[in-house]
DNA sequence: AGCATTGTTTCACA
DNA sequence: TTGTGAAACAATGC
């Protein structure tokens, strides 16, 4: 699930849920989630503290701790991490980390597919600007160059942060862009459409709540047909990841 | 059974 | 050196 929407939304939920609560114990016992630290580490440095801010950029988080004192929690939601408050420890350990309050309540990143990750301090020197708040100019400099395929391009988290694969897709099919074309090719007007329908795409998630209601997305698989046209939707592997686009509106 | 999967990182190669 | 693409990572769902 997890892409700049959907992180958005963890990012306010945790502000919601979990500013403001004095961290008890954090639960770090997963050393591949938490690496590279070690099991009690996150633990040591997090006890006894505060979250006090949420903050967001693609599709990392991270919450300072102590109005700034304390150590930076990094989290990251992985290919299908979510957040969860207050609710029970979930079964075969899928709680990957999690913070008990000392008001009793908890915050836990649920994955169960285990790609998720806790940090301290993250790095994020190699993160571009993040793919919602991007600057015009910074975004024709940014993505319209090189010889890779568009959609690799916009997928690139150092190139902008917090574009997936079903975003790129839905923005790509918004824009009427092909996913193929090589980056370095487009003009400046086509790349001002691809940032709008960039922040459009992006924006509609977050409010309907993740990018899986994208139009193009919804009907996904073998057999869709372009909802504008009607033709039948293509599939070809771009960036290593499945793409599914129009042929015919979409060059 | 086998394949695909919304994520990132590492490595090989041009 | 830089850029690009494939494979690995873990675990689940179809």
């Amino acid at each position: 699930m997890p892409e700049l929407p959907e992180v958005e939304r963890a990012r306010a939920f945790v502000e919601e849920h979990g500013l403001g609560r004095r961290i008890a114990t954090a639960d770090d016992r997963d050393a591949y989630v938490c690496r590279p630290h070690q099991p009690g580490e996150l633990d040591d440095a997090l006890r006894g503290r505060t979250l006090t801010r949420a903050l967001r950029r693609g599709k990392s988080m991270w919450f300072e701790t102590d109005e700034g004192e304390g150590p930076v929690l990094g989290l990251h939601l992985g290919m299908a991490g979510r957040m969860v408050a207050d609710e029970p420890e979930a079964p075969n350990r899928w709680d990957r980390f999690a913070l008990g309050f000392e008001d009793g309540g908890r915050l836990a990143l649920r994955d169960k597919r285990r790609l998720g990750r806790a940090v301290l301090n993250p790095d994020l020197t190699r993160l571009g600007p993040d793919a919602a708040e991007v600057g015009r100019d910074v975004f024709r400099r940014r993505v319209g160059r090189g010889g890779a395929p568009l959609k690799a391009r916009l997928m690139d988290q150092s190139v902008i942060a917090g574009v997936g694969n079903l975003l790129a897709d839905e923005t790509l099919w918004q824009a009427r862009l092909s996913p193929l074309r090589p980056a370095g090719e487009l003009s400046d007007a086509e790349l001002d459409a691809l940032r709008n329908a960039l922040r459009l795409c992006t924006r509609r998630a977050i409010r309907k709540g993740g990018v899986h209601t994208g139009e193009v997305i919804l009907g996904r698989g073998r057999g869709q047909r372009c909802p504008r046209c009607q033709a039948e939707m293509r599939r070809a592997v771009v960036g290593g990841r499945t793409t599914w686009f129009c042929p015919i509106e979409q060059s």
